[in-house]
Order: C-alpha cells, then sequence, then structure tokens
DNA sequence: CTAGAATAGGTTAACGATAATCCATGAACG
DNA sequence: CGTTCATGGATTATCGTTAACCTATTCTAG
C-alpha cells in the first residue's frame, strides 16, 4: 500500500536500518554523505512517510499528549487549548484533543481513547461531571495530569487562576467607582470555585467597611438550553427584580454578562450608567460588545506554560517524588466601558 | 510497562489469540461463555488496554479521519468541528485535531502528521494561505479529503454552503423592508466566496429594479491585529463616512458585524433604527447581542454529514471512480432585531 | 460404529520501524 | 607484519496485536 521503510531502502541500494538511521535523523548515523543523501533522495522520490504506529511500537515512546475539554465554546478554553497545544508542540509532541462537547460519557471514552493511544500525559482544560472517575482511571493507568481548573479526589498537579483575587479585584474597581449595592451572581455554593470567588467578593466589601446585606447573592437560573448566554439572559430578570436595585454586578463569567447585558438592554436599563457590569475571563468578544466589557482576565499563556511544564517534569522522569501541586496565578483587571469608569480616562491610557 | 494482552491470557490461562478473540468483540468467537467470562474478569484485574499502535500495525486500518481547521476561533469552524467530530465519531473512527490557529506553515505539517498517522480520510473545516501545497500532498498520498470550503486546484469533495443565495436572501430581507441604500463590505473580489456573495448581493437588488450605484462595495480594512471583529470595527468608520449614509449593511460575516455595530455605537448611530445591521453565519454569540444579530445561518449539521457520508464512501472503498463532487446546500435567513424587521420597518417604508 | 461437522482453543507468521549486535574494509601504529 | 580501531553498513530480534492455519474434542447422522 503505502511506501515503506523497506521499498525506500530497496531504492536507494542499502538495508533498512541504514535508511532508518539516516531518515529518522540518528545523531551518529556512520554513514557516507553520498550514502544519505541517496537515500534521502529516494525518499522523496517514494513520497515516504514513516508509520507513527510502527515507531511507537517499537519505541514504547508515542510522543503524544492528551488535552481533555469538557466544552470548547465556553469561556477561555479554546484559548487554553491553542496556548496548551502550542507549549506541547514545543517540546516536539503531538496533541490529542478529547473534546467531550458537554456529554459528560465522552470525557470516560477520551480517557480510555488516551491510554489506548500511550499518550505520555494528559491536560485537563476543563471537565463535566463525573470527571473523577475518568480521571482516577488515567491514574491508575500512571498516565501524569495536569489541569488547569480544580481538580478534586485525582491525582494531578494543578494550575489555576485566583479566583478569590480576581473577584476581590472586580469588588474593590467597582467600589472605589462608588458603588455600594453590588449583586454577585453564582451557579451554587457548593463547587470550590464558587466559594472562593464569594470569599474575594465579601474580603473586598468588608475591607472598605459595606455592610454584606447591600451586597446581594443572586443564584442562577438553571436553565440550561441555549447555552451560557441564555442562563446569563434569564437570571438577569432576578436582578432586576431586587429593591432597592443594585447598581452593579458581578457575573460568573463573560457569557454570563453578557447574557445580562442583554436582558437590561431589553428592560431599558443603561450600562453602565444605571448598572455597571463585570465579567470574568476577557474573551475574545468581550472587547468588542457595543459595550464593552470590563472583566478579569485569565493569564491564559502562563498558565499554559507553566502547567505543561510541570507535565514534562513528570513526563520525563515517571518516578518522580513530587507531591501534586496547586499553582494559582493572579488574574487581572481590564477595565472597559461596562463598569462606567471614565471613558476619558481610557482614552487618556490609549493615547499614551 | 503497561499490561498487554499476553499478561492477561496468562492470567486467564489461555493463549494469547483466544483473550484477542474475545477482548476485541469477534463476532464468531468460538470461545465458551466460562472462558469469556473468565479473560474479561482478568483484562478488568489488571486494567488492561488494548495498544491501538500495535493494532492499527498489524491492521493496516488505523479507524483515524483527520480534521483541518485553519483558524477554530473563527466563525462556524467550531461548531463544524463538533458536528463533524460527531458524525465521524458515529461511524466508529477517531479524530484527529489539526489546528492551525492562523498559521500557514503548521497547516503543512498537520498534513504530514495526518499521513504519519495514516489517517484514513481528512475534513477539511477552512483553509489558511497556502492550503494547496498541504492538500496536494494529501492527494499524492491518496488520502481522500472533503472540504466545507470551495478548495482550488485540489482533488476532493466539496459541500459548502450557497453563499449567491445566503447574500441574496439578506439583501432581499433588506429591500422588503425598505432600504434602498444598501452597502456591503467585502475582503477582496479575488476569492471565490467573495465573488459570490456579491453576485447574490447584485441579483436580488435588481430583481428589484434598485441602481447598483446606491449599494455601495466597502472594501475591508486591512488591520490584521485585533481579529475580525477589529477589522469590522475599522471598517465601519469608512461606512459612515460615505454620503449619502447607507441605511442598511451587508457584513461578510457575524465577527465583522459585531465590530460594526460597536463602530455605530461609538459613532452614536443606532441600530437597528438609523442603520441595519445584517451578518454571516449565525455563530452563537448573534444572538445575544444587545441588539441580536439577523444574520444568515450556515447549516453546519447537514453539511457535515453530507460531507462525513461522501467521505466514507470513498474510504470504504479506495478505488471509487466517482468524480470529485461539490455540494451546495441552502442557508437560511434569522431574523433579529439588528435589522428592525419588526418596528422600524413599516415605519421607512411610510417615510420613503 | 464411524465419517464429518461443529466447537474450543493453540501456534505461528506477519505488520513497519528500531536498536543491539555483528561483519567487512581500510588506516594507523608499534 | 599483525593488531587495534574507526568507519560503513548488514542481520536479526523485538514491540503488541491479529489472522490464517492447525489440533483436539464432542456431537450428530447414517
Amino acid at each position: 500500500m503505502a511506501t515503506t521503510l523497506k521499498d525506500v531502502a530497496r531504492e536507494a541500494g542499502v538495508a533498512v536500518n541504514t535508511a532508518s538511521k539516516v531518515l529518522r535523523g540518528d545523531p551518529h548515523p556512520m554513514v557516507s554523505i553520498k550514502t544519505r543523501e541517496r537515500i534521502m533522495e529516494a525518499a522523496r522520490r517514494l513520497r515516504y512517510r514513516h508509520n507513527l504506529h510502527a515507531r511507537q511500537l517499537r519505541t514504547g515512546r508515542s510522543e503524544v499528549v492528551g488535552i481533555l475539554a469538557g466544552a470548547l465554546r465556553e469561556g477561555v478554553n479554546l484559548a487554553r487549548f491553542q496556548a496548551v497545544e502550542h507549549a506541547i508542540r514545543a517540546r516536539g509532541c503531538r496533541t490529542l484533543l478529547g473534546h467531550a462537547a458537554g456529554e459528560p460519557e465522552l470525557q470516560l471514552q477520551f480517557a480510555k481513547d488516551f491510554a489506548s493511544n500511550m499518550a505520555e500525559g494528559v491536560v485537563v482544560l476543563s471537565t463535566l461531571l463525573g470527571y473523577r472517575y475518568s480521571l482516577e482511571l488515567l491514574n491508575e493507568w500512571r498516565i501524569p495530569i495536569v489541569s488547569l481548573e480544580p481538580l478534586d479526589g485525582v491525582k494531578a498537579d494543578v494550575v489555576t487562576v485566583d479566583r478569590r483575587e480576581g473577584a476581590r479585584l472586580a469588588t474593590r474597581h467597582l467600589l472605589e467607582l462608588g458603588h455600594r449595592r453590588i449583586a454577585m451572581l453564582h451557579g451554587g455554593m457548593k463547587t470550590p470555585t464558587m466559594a472562593e470567588r464569594h470569599q474575594g467578593f465579601r474580603e473586598a466589601l468588608t475591607g472598605h467597611g459595606c455592610p454584606l446585606e447591600e451586597a446581594p447573592l443572586i443564584q442562577m437560573d438553571p436553565t440550561t438550553s441555549g447555552g451560557v448566554c441564555a442562563r446569563g439572559e434569564a437570571t438577569a430578570w432576578r436582578l432586576l427584580a431586587l429593591r432597592p436595585l443594585p447598581t452593579a454586578v458581578l457575573c460568573s463569567n463573560d457569557e454570563v454578562a453578557i447574557g445580562v447585558m442583554k436582558t437590561l438592554a431589553e428592560a431599558g436599563v443603561r450600562v453602565p450608567e444605571e448598572m455597571a457590569v463585570v465579567g470574568f475571563d476577557d474573551i475574545y468578544i468581550a472587547a468588542h460588545l457595543p459595550v464593552p466589557l470590563t472583566t478579569i482576565a485569565q493569564p491564559v499563556e502562563e498558565q499554559a506554560a507553566r502547567a505543561v511544564a510541570l507535565l514534562f517534569e513528570r513526563i520525563e522522569d515517571p518516578d518522580l517524588e513530587r507531591p501534586p501541586q496547586v499553582i494559582r496565578l493572579a488574574p487581572r483587571l481590564v477595565v472597559r466601558a461596562s463598569c462606567g469608569a471614565s471613558s476619558a480616562g481610557e482614552e487618556r491610557r490609549a493615547a499614551d
């Protein structure tokens, strides 16, 4: 069928292993320049491509790293994917994407696929319900894991963003702009992520001498169809029902914030004049909305680089004793129009 | 290292090939229930995973299809990826994503990777400059290709969306709402895609008895940094410079439309009252903007399904004689607020 | 009671690439 | 002149799985 090493060797009039040495770039080829060139020429003529499966079987090294994503279209997952892939390729490995696309069973399927492909490590971009079982399987197969989101009950390094600091930054910014009645949306207190955010929120408020009673927590609407934006839209009506009406709202992420802004527009509530909105993640579109969104940016590149570095430590030394690490990177406040920080100020900065 | 079939066989007290038959689900196992269960139990106990590389080497079938994407974050590419992957998995194959992320050299790299992985076919979601050489390589390796975008100089089936019909639908809709001075943005007439759109635009106008002089074509701003939205933002200023000011604008795609709407907001031009905006693609966010975007939706699911069906015809019969097909699917107009269909339309017609 | 299925399972030779080992040839050296 | 070594290249075992081909036992029909 396809040309093999044997074909190339025959064409060049040498033995297979000589061809092998040359074509894979052996550092000590012990092959004369002439022979080398004859082999390269033959390979080119026959359009030879090495069979990775055969190589992997023989060498036992797959040079493949799995990337597991719960839902690429949400938040910064796609940006993470890009950054992680780039970092992995920089180390000479290929990448296998397992995109569960919101279906928890697929998560398990991909964990098994990674194992069957002899992946040397796995990067978790985001998870879905039931991730624990899938990742425990990887643990059992001794495949090192690094995650960009907090993980529970799984042996893995974690490189995540400090959500508490993020919430603190956002809240403090609103307080400094004079807001006192700030609402925070949340999707359920049970997740550690959410608890962290809430803690940062409270710390900023009390640090500013603000009573927590004026800072209502709004439970996200449980609607699931229509995606994350739709949840934001539905939840915004709860926000609008509050009396007295808050003057600012901290959203769980940018997509929710976009949904909220849509409902506010529908209700005739102007952003930022009547309601300041802050998001989380700094997704691409956030900067390009009619009212650009103030948000907390995640240091995606750095996160990816550090995560991949940790993973390769374990890949290169499978017996590494280092206990699982948890690294929290600092997020960054990105001020745009949606919180009402003076537009003159923004222009001033842009001019600099 | 990892447990192999031999380990399982030894544990169960049978020969390797008996274990192989059972574990891969041979339709004619000729293995007693008792033995079968002993093998399954042993596999479970030893956490056996088959080695796909060994299997592929032996069977010569990789059951892998490559997916090549120029830039996942743009337009409907991510949705396409999801739909295509789903369709491929439904046929029992795995997927290999080659995400060039805007870098043309990576496109070539991934084409080679697909070949080295013995991919049985390739689905092209979108392309970048220089795709031709990469795909010709796949042609030479006799790997069948199906593309979701028009391709030039490459042997491949194509399942695309009828852009002419899309432009016609959008333009006609605006005309019916009473618009007469409609601008169209374009990124250069050289691409067949763009030429098609322009043709549909003109057909709709002349079909309505509109002089083409009142329908200006605006060349997209060549800015490249900041992504597609930023280009829309920059281009919108050109639109605003026109006299008389058009009352509607047809954008190349939704991201451009989003950028345009941002600039219009900045300039104090209300959408849709003073300017109707229509996009193309119907990306997720389009429905969730403060002023939801009227747009032309691509039939992504159907496109993916038909493309994958064509591809598998060729995979299953490598000697299939059928010449490359080009299928054009009909897009669909999605009316939302940005064109003012419900309210402003009647007023404008009355005023004209 | 025996030929011939049918059943249950074992043996072994690949698949393509790699790497350890082995075999020539020629040069350098005492 | 024989030994050592460096160079250039060939032989061959092996990775884990599969599939074609055996062997041995049981069952059934005539």
